[in-house]
DNA sequence: GTAAGTGCAAACGGTTTGCAGCCTC
DNA sequence: GAGGCTGCAAACCGTTTGCACTTAC
C-alpha cells in the first residue's frame, strides 16, 4: 500500500522528518515531545509545522491520536485497521489490540437505544510487566 | 449509602447551587456552561468555585467526567457504579450503559499482556432517534 | 475563633492562527 | 512561476493558582 491518499501534500523535509519520528516510534508522543527528538535530531522543524504535520496525518488516517487526562494530545503511527489501545501509564507502551466483542457490544447497544451512525472510543490504562517489577517510578 | 465519604466538606451555598444544578441535568454539562447556567439562576458563583466544587465531586466519585474532543471537560452526576456512556454527539443527552463484558474483556487483555492495576475508558457517541429525525442542528 | 471555602485576577499550558518568506511541484 | 508549506510570534481557550476576604462549623 502506497501513499498515494493524499490529494495535495507535498514531500517537504519537515513532514519526512516527523513521519520518520513517528515511524521509530512504539509509544505515544505528545507533539512537544515529537517536537523535542526533532530538534535532538538536529532537524529544524517548528512546533507549529509539528501540530500542523500531525493534524493533517491524523486526518488522512495514518496516526492515531489520543486525548489522556493532562490536556496534552498523543500521537502514534497506527496499523489501518480499527482497534484500542493498552497503554502503560508507566512508560508510556502502548499495544494495539483488537476487541471484536467490543465493538460489536457498542453498536448493538447505541442500537438498542435508536442511535445512528455510531462511533466509539476505547483505552485500557495499566502498568506493564517491566515497570511493575521496578520500583514505580513516576516520571524521575 | 449517606453521604459522610467527605472528612471535611463544609455545605456551602454555592456547593449546594452545583449539585442542585447537577441533580438535574440528564447530560454532559462543561464547567463554563454550569457557570452560565448558575448564573442565569441568580446565584453568585465564581467560575473558580465551580473548577473547584467540580473536582471536589468528581474527586468524591459523585459525578462523573468526560474528555471529548474539543479541550474542556464535561461533567455530569452519575449513578454509583462502574458504566459507560451513550451520548448523542447532536444534543448531548447522555445514556448510562453497563457493560460487563466490556468489562471483562479489558481486564482480560490487560492480563494476558502482563498489564497490572488496570483501568479503562470507554465513550459510545452518536446520534439519537430524536436529533436523527429532525435537521442536524448542531447547537441550536 | 479558626480553618475551610470563595472570588477576583493573573498565570499557565497546550493549541491555533496571521502573515511574510521559502520551497516543492 | 504559483500555490502550498514553514516558522515566528501572538492570540486563544479552558483550567489552575495566589492571596485576601468571607463563611460555616
Amino acid at each position: 500500500m502506497n501513499v498515494e491518499t493524499n490529494a495535495a501534500l507535498r514531500n517537504t523535509k519537515q513532514r519526512t522528518a516527523v513521519s520518520a519520528v513517528l515511524a521509530e516510534a512504539d509509544c505515544f508522543y505528545s507533539a512537544q515531545e515529537l517536537h523535542a527528538m526533532l530538534r535532538e535530531r538536529g532537524e529544524r522543524v517548528g512546533l507549529t509545522t509539528v501540530y500542523r504535520t500531525l493534524q493533517g496525518l491524523a486526518d488522512a488516517g495514518e496516526i492515531d491520536v489520543m486525548r489522556p487526562p493532562g490536556g496534552e494530545h498523543l500521537y502514534r503511527r497506527c496499523g489501518q485497521g480499527h482497534h484500542h489501545h493498552l497503554v502503560c501509564r508507566d512508560c508510556g507502551r502502548a499495544v494495539e489490540v483488537e476487541g471484536p466483542a467490543v465493538e460489536s457490544w457498542a453498536e448493538r447497544v447505541a442500537a438498542q437505544h435508536g442511535f445512528k451512525d455510531v462511533s466509539h472510543t476505547m483505552e485500557i490504562f495499566g502498568t506493564c510487566p517491566e515497570c511493575a517489577t521496578k520500583p514505580p517510578t513516576t516520571a524521575p
